[in-house]
DNA sequence: AATTTTTTGAGGTACGCACCTCATTTTTTG
DNA sequence: CAAAAAATGAGGTGCGTACCTCAAAAAATT
């Protein structure tokens, strides 16, 4: 049986009362006691009943999602996982809610998070790129007791608890990897297409698809990136560009969102060159391409487990207990058609 | 806030006794007052806070874990991973226990079966080849109400309720199309090692490998599989003899357990030949392996995530409540040099 | 030493639920 | 219709913890 409060009174040789105010850091108890009281904590192995501490506290765990109101699958997606974890959460007495953010707008977002505080909101779950806007608003939520997790995007500069996501860098050196083995000899030009290079993930997942092909230059050679910054004639004409400058693309990697789009500008070319595509973020889409043929590998990162993760992380912050570092660690995962279930 | 069991007694007009007496199903309740809880707790939305009722009943899962005391690195990670989530469980009312039984006597683990009966076991996750006599004991247990769970190794034909693991079918194939797209154009012979073909596992990996190399054959010819049945001389003899008879000997695809052994075999070869190296299970040496470069591609299962998830299962069904899918599948890990973390 | 201040103890109530007893009401049966 | 049987209600106790109050004891101050 595990010790209660009372095996500690009992050992310690104090009242409940006084075991009471050590655990919940009361004042009004003696240096000496209170270490009387840790020493027998320690001694019995006790550890409190979390759940019957939380019974006892009528708590609810109050966590927002701050999310982006954009409409890539991949945005769309991690907003329903979002809520359908949440319906779970409730039953571990958790509220999370979502806010939904413009994305390119720091101003509001800062906002917002500033709005967040002095509610009675306990953890804060942002997806946003870093900018001093959000430093900011992070620091002051910190500083009023919030918790503060990023996910996907990390914000390694910001005084957040924790990040949620995967290492984008070697995420990229993955994909470069894969494209050169599944290039097996050949030669020729890999056209690199993202929505825009402002977000660090496509940046730090550009620069590891680089350094995977460096030594395999001149063979392969990556060009330059292609942006469209949300506007596809742009991205048709540089891809036509592309495709008319070079008659030797053999290769496409995308390192953001659009696939959806890139499919379809890319398709007339696709009768003609033979490409291998890998792309980021397993979607509706990017699951359909991969049966269909037209991607053949993405790299991605488990959503489901993303969020659960960080609500699990917030949870931890809150309590102040340990996080299990293997169970949050989110791994770079690699689809094929072949390991899709 | 939620509903609590008052708030149906009231809503349905009868006394907390009754409420109780419907939602743990003890007797003396009329049809239709079963019937008019029922539908007050469908109408406010009732959950029974599981935390609450835990701690009320002084409830403690008993869990056994039945696992092969084989020395293979894969069955000590696991064995460890065990003890390690044990460890964590305590706090979430579990107590976990570990039997180890001799690999390859389905008897003696027949007999470890029988006897979890009769205690207070509550559930039981099993890792073991499927035999009628381990048919036998999982119905004798189910019998009984203890819910059975198979992981890693499933068991079909059985009234477990519940397996924990990948589709070894579809990891083999993923095997299969990763070793043809690093091959590149290469043609030669492909080397396939097991320890035994006698475990589902490797026999389910084989034919999806196979399957996914089939459309190359005759540039790619998969030999049929060396096995060496804990016997290094006789797996020497034999992988000498396969390169003695194929000079064109370019990949490798190991199966199961055995990668220590495996590798220390191959070295003598692989100075001379250029070869793929694809093998399962992320351990501390194919780890170590995929780093030095020996090992191309491990295609493995998280096995924290399946000893976790393995937990949550078996306690979902003694609470018969639902299971999370989601979180319950248990991906195909494909892991390179570059997406080990 | 007397007084003030701080520390400690004793005890209660509540959280949401399980499980128990006994009295009372309702239904069924002869 | 009475007696037996079944169903229901009222109420209590406990799980491990939080949080509150008030009195008593101990320590610090004058």
């Amino acid at each position: 049986m595990r010790p209660t409060v009372n095996d500690i009174a009992r050992a310690a040789g104090v009242s409940l009362a006084t075991v009471d105010r050590v655990l919940n850091a009361r004042p009004g108890v003696r240096k000496v006691t209170i270490e009387r009281v840790n020493r027998a904590i320690e001694e019995l192995g006790y550890v409190r009943d979390l759940s019957a501490a939380n019974l006892a506290r009528r708590r609810t765990y109050r966590f927002v999602f701050v999310l982006p109101e954009g409409d890539s699958q991949f945005q769309r997606a991690l907003r329903e996982t979002v809520e359908e974890v949440a319906r779970h959460a409730v039953r571990e007495r958790m509220a999370v809610n979502t806010v939904l953010v413009p994305p390119g707008d720091p101003h509001h977002l800062a906002r917002v998070l500033h709005g967040l505080e002095g509610g009675d909101v306990e953890g804060v779950a942002i997806m946003a790129p870093e900018t001093p806007h959000v430093r900011d608003a992070i620091r002051h939520l910190k500083e009023h007791g919030v918790a503060v997790v990023s996910l996907v995007s990390d914000l390694p500069n910001t005084e957040q608890d924790h990040f949620v996501g995967i290492d984008n860098i070697a995420a990229g050196r993955t994909a470069g990897v894969l494209m050169r083995r599944f290039l097996g000899g050949s030669s020729g030009k890999i056209l690199v297409l993202g929505n825009t290079m402002i977000l660090r993930e496509s940046v730090e997942r550009r620069l590891g698809f680089d350094a995977a092909l460096i030594e395999c230059y001149p063979r392969i050679e990556v060009l330059p990136s292609i942006e469209w910054r949300d506007d596809p004639e742009l991205l048709e004409r540089n891809v036509r560009a592309a495709f008319a400058s070079y008659d030797n693309i053999i290769g496409v990697y995308v390192t953001g969102s659009g696939n959806r789009l890139f499919s379809r500008v890319l398709a007339p070319y696709r009768e003609e060159h033979e490409l291998v595509y890998i792309a980021h973020e397993l979607t509706e889409h990017t699951r359909a391409a991969l049966i269909g043929g037209s991607i053949d590998v993405v790299i991605t990162q488990d959503i489901g487990h993303v969020v659960r993760s960080t609500l699990r992380v917030l949870r931890a912050k809150v309590d102040r207990t340990e996080i299990d570092a293997a169970q949050e660690r989110i791994r770079i995962d690699i689809i094929l058609k072949e390991n899709l279930t």
